[in-house]
DNA sequence: AAATATTTGTACGTATGTATG
DNA sequence: GCATACATACGTACAAATATT
């Protein structure tokens, strides 16, 4: 899966929405790992910076908690 | 003014500190205009993306207003 | 205790696109 | 058309936190 530069919709919302489908279909079940930012870069090729601005998107949303030197994790619900 | 690259807070939460407590001294009053991008990197010597970053912040507390092509301003009391 | 690997955090400089006036 | 200002993205570098060896 790659994203589509010449798409309306920018890069990093594109991987933001299919990180969100995936949690939502249960993909990526609530305390799952979410793929590491440098996990993303290769999955979606795009920069490290767009990768994080995807997460960014999501932890907006609560749907997912991140913690610095150990990963980001599908929140819990509730 | 230039940020403190060595301090602990890192630069685009120091500049976004400065902007509020212009906004809440009244320095910026409410629909004033806030420096463009490029004016805060020439006043704090940082780099685009960290000048929004710090908009971004100011964003999200709901103390500014962004418009593309247009610009930043501080947001109206209510 | 220390070194290493992994992962997120911040920042740089640059380029191009989009919106407004 | 042009200038200004914000929006997105690239690639790179180093710092900080965590876990493992």
């Amino acid at each position: 899966m790659v994203v589509d530069h010449d798409a309306p919709e920018p890069p990093y919302l594109q991987v933001a929405a299919i990180l969100r489908g995936r949690i939502q279909a249960g993909q990526l079940p609530p305390g799952a790992r979410v793929p590491s930012i440098t996990a993303l870069m290769g999955e979606f090729g795009i920069a490290r910076n767009t990768a994080r601005r995807a997460i960014e998107v999501l932890k907006d949303e609560d749907l997912v908690t991140v913690r610095q030197g150990w990963g980001t994790f599908v929140a819990l619900p509730g």
